[in-house]
RNA sequence: GCAGGAGUGGCGGAAUGGUAGACGCGAAGGUCUCAAACACCUUUGGUAGUAAUACUGUGUGAGUUCAAGUCUCAUCUCCUGCACCA
């Protein structure tokens, strides 16, 4: 150990917090920008690495940025509600109140020992009343715009966490948080009008910087589908059952129909219906499998066909049957389907298994083997035989609107939000029910969790704040006797809008005041993982876009800019885990090498939107690098400008680090940092403003140490509180440089020349370099080419 | 299956169409030391050669170009999302 990081660390961090460094100003007259990473759960395995990588980077942005004459908002909080926490509090037999708190000290003290950048004065977690109450209010407003509703829902149920979960926190068919199986249950559920907002969620897109991957996320996660919703009259009943497609032009090779189990004609013309119970032992069967088998494993078709009920192919007029099969899913278009099995591949396999009839309607393919999915011209198809796919789609869509049998629309897979959880630690509901006046808003705000002790879920999987009597009666002003909603809001709300609050996070009159919306309006850039591209992403932008349509806040998108950061791998390029043992705490790495070599070493490993595999050897390297830094201090003269051997480097440094700082190519701008300190350390003496220069650039990436030496060597105000170095364009060119000639394209011989020669010149001395003169010499010179300031190219033949 | 991304030394990784392998790690040799650690110096893609140098080299195969890791086409592999989406 060089130098003493424990002790510069923590004094710097000191000073900072003492001096207010890096507070944010509301209103301040220098131009505003607000840089947000995504808060964390304060789990209780405490601070990954991972989050390190994605704080450092931010942060190196954030003090530079302040430097550059910026009023920077660089805020951090706590996503305290929800699963994680809870869980954890079960599983140590406390509140969960007590677990946040412990956790967040945790945490906290962690990232302060790195001595990121946060303004702390804006800290808040999505736990604390003061917050939440927030949180309820703005549902309310969901609410009084009738954007939310209870609906008996078909919902992923987890046996195991005895909880409902959203579409996405079941994505595959496991439980996001604890691997289990999710079943199908049904359940009353307060749900968000989202689906409402898939065309405004979609079109948003384009006034955003996002990375590709993550406008992908979300596209894919809206998934527009263009097509046509087309009614099939019921032979029976007065009554019609309506299909989405996107392939109506098929609808010639239509040979029956499947409807979800779910589907409610099946309820509604029980009497008609000859095989009712057949159909609802179906249904009970198809809800026993989990997501899981209904997709991965079982591809194999299963299904019942309705007795009773038949329907008309409105073109053709031919009758056909309808099936039930849990392949058709209700919360997907109509939750039916017109079957084609000459031309879709689970339709064809359907057919395949219940004998049904194959007919092509576009030419190509063998449908004795397989559904053609290809192109072709249209057969079997009266009126559109002989067209092509976009023509024959045209005719059968102009045809259903003209004659009334269905019309063209567009569909998303985005559904509405599953917004009710049954469990304790979460924002309750705020709101009230009885016979009479039915679901009203609890106008006395918050709504406070109360302080049980009960708060593990109930077997029957309820919310626990039904067992609390004093909680769900209510007696209001009037005398009137209420009872209060139980459910409590899912972990995604209080990241829904977390970043207007640090605009303005003590207000108790408004969620933000509209001053501070105005002065910081987006959030200029947000970085976080891709795990969060697609649902906490969609999730934070619709609640801004219906904030912004009531009026609420002022734009639209909430984030301008969003960046996915790679993951840290462990040591071997698997996932850091507990299991494998490959879990490195960022707080050991703090105390072997020092803040500043852990930030230095993540912002080095790589690329930042790419993984990264985490190298106890690499750490060792940007341990050196800090060291070598601080010992060239003994090379340092009172001169206060730049020594003339260095200075065309100095100028290139600075446009180099300025720029991949801006591009958040850190890797690079420390390699940058590197060969500049190199080349000092080839020197004899280094003047004050080499020092400083080069000090000031590395600053943000590692500050503590950079502040020190600063100060010890007296070469000027801290850097929190100067500015950051400019280049000078004319002198980032060097006088001289090496001049590559090449003889057909292959590095024959380098010489130096001057940048200001001319094309002649480098011609003249490209071949009097003996080498070059071997391989010219006896042979035709077809032509030259001279790229002035890089190389000549001389072609022989 | 669909979409996106990536294949470069022993390893992490650099390269506006213009010197491939910057920078770092590791390794080898050396200096310091009684010794070790730390530090410092030298070397380090492969093959041949004392060397100068030559050939070869960015997953594979073709192509465009004076010049290709970079552009085009084909192909293989890996990763990451999404997935019975009608």
């Amino acid at each position: 150990m060089v130098y003493n990081f424990k002790e510069i660390e923590k004094k710097w961090q000191k000073i900072w917090e003492e001096n207010k460094a890096f507070r944010a100003i509301n209103g301040s007259s220098k131009p505003k920008y607000y840089y947000l990473v995504e808060f964390p759960y304060p789990s209780g395995s405490g601070l990954h690495v991972g989050h390190v990588r994605s704080y450092a980077a931010h942060d190196t942005m954030a003090r530079k940025k302040r430097m550059q004459g910026y009023n920077v908002l660089f805020p951090m909080g706590w996503d305290s509600f929800g699963a994680p926490a809870e869980q954890y509090a079960i599983a140590n037999n406390i509140h969960p109140k007590e677990a946040v708190a412990e956790n967040v000290k945790v945490f906290k003290s962690q990232i302060q020992n790195l001595g990121i950048s946060f303004d702390w004065e804006r800290e808040f977690a999505t736990s604390d009343p003061d917050y939440y109450k927030w949180t309820q209010w703005q549902f309310q407003k969901f609410f009084e715009h009738g954007m939310a509703y209870k609906a008996k829902t078909l919902v992923n149920w987890c046996g195991n966490c005895k909880t409902v979960l959203s579409n996405e926190d079941a994505a595959g068919g496991v439980c996001e948080r604890c691997n289990a199986s999710v079943v199908q249950k049904e359940q009353e559920q307060w749900m968000l009008k989202m689906k409402d907002y898939a065309q405004d969620l979609l079109d948003g897109l384009d006034d955003t910087e996002y990375s590709d991957r993550v406008k992908l996320a979300q596209i894919e996660w809206i998934k527009r589908s263009e097509g046509a919703l087309i009614n099939f009259k019921l032979k029976e009943l007065d009554e019609s059952l309506e299909v989405f497609t996107t392939r109506p032009d098929t609808i010639y090779g239509v040979t029956f129909m499947v409807i979800s189990p779910e589907h409610p004609i099946i309820e509604k013309y029980h009497q008609q219906i000859s095989n009712y119970e057949e159909l609802e032992a179906y249904k009970q069967e198809a809800h026993k499998k989990t997501e899981f088998e209904r997709t991965q494993l079982n591809k194999d078709k299963t299904g019942v066909k309705i007795s009773g009920i038949t329907a008309a192919n409105p073109l053709s007029n031919k009758e056909i049957p309808i099936f039930i099969s849990d392949y058709v899913m209700m919360n997907y278009g109509t939750g039916a389907i017109m079957a084609v099995p000459a031309h879709d591949e689970r339709d064809y396999e359907f057919a395949k298994k219940f004998s049904l009839p194959i007919i092509p309607v576009i030419d190509g393919g063998d449908i004795s083997k397989e559904a053609y999915l290809g192109d072709g011209v249209h057969i079997n198809s009266e009126i559109i035989n002989g067209k092509n796919l976009d023509e024959a789609i045209n005719i059968i869509s102009d045809y259903i609107e003209e004659n009334q049998i269905g019309k063209r629309t567009v569909n998303y897979k985005l559904q509405d939000w599953v917004f009710s959880r049954q469990r304790f630690w979460g924002e309750p509901i705020p709101l009230i029910y009885n016979e009479q006046d039915g679901w009203k808003t609890d106008k006395n705000l918050p709504v406070l969790l109360p302080d049980t002790v009960n708060y593990k879920p109930t077997e029957d999987g309820k919310s626990p704040l039904t067992n609390i009597k004093e909680f769900v009666n209510y007696k209001d002003k009037n005398g009137v006797e209420w009872i209060r909603e139980t459910d409590t809001m899912p972990n995604w709300a209080g990241s829904s809008w977390y970043w207007l609050r640090y605009m303005d996070p003590h207000n108790d009159k408004e969620f933000v005041s509209r001053e501070a919306l105005e002065y910081w309006g987006q959030v200029d850039w947000y970085n976080g993982g891709m795990e969060h591209a697609a649902r906490h992403l969609l999730y934070a932008r619709f609640w801004n876009h219906f904030l912004y349509n009531i009026g609420l806040v002022p734009y639209k998108e909430p984030f301008k800019k969003r960046v996915a950061h790679g993951m840290i791998l462990g040591e071997g390029g698997a996932k850091m885990s507990k299991s494998l043992g490959n879990v490195v705490n960022p707080d050991d790495m703090v105390n072997l090498y020092g803040a500043d070599s852990l930030r230095v070493y993540e912002l080095f490993i790589g690329d930042y939107e790419k993984d990264a595999t985490w190298s106890d050897q690499g750490i060792v390297g940007t341990h050196r690098f800090l060291n070598r830094t601080y010992r060239i201090k003994e090379k340092v003269t009172d001169v206060n400008k730049y020594s003339q051997k260095l200075e065309c480097l100095m100028h290139q440094t600075i446009k180099k680090v300025t720029d991949d700082i801006d591009n958040m190519k850190y890797n690079t701008a420390v390699s940058s940092l590197m060969i500049l300190l190199n080349e000092m350390e080839k020197q004899e003496v280094i003047t004050k403003k080499d020092y400083r220069t080069y000090l000031c650039l590395l600053n943000p990436i590692a500050p503590h140490i950079t502040e020190e030496l600063n100060e010890i060597c007296d070469l000027g105000d801290p850097f929190y509180k100067s500015d950051w170095p400019v280049y000078d364009k004319d002198k980032i060119v060097d006088a001289e440089y090496e001049l590559v000639v090449q003889v057909n394209g292959k590095v024959r011989g380098k010489t130096v020349s001057r940048t200001d020669a001319s094309k002649e010149e480098m011609e003249k001395q490209a071949k009097s370099i003996d080498n070059v003169q071997k391989h010219i010499s006896g042979k035709e010179i077809v032509k030259i080419i001279t790229i002035p300031g890089k190389m000549v190219n001389i072609v022989v033949k």
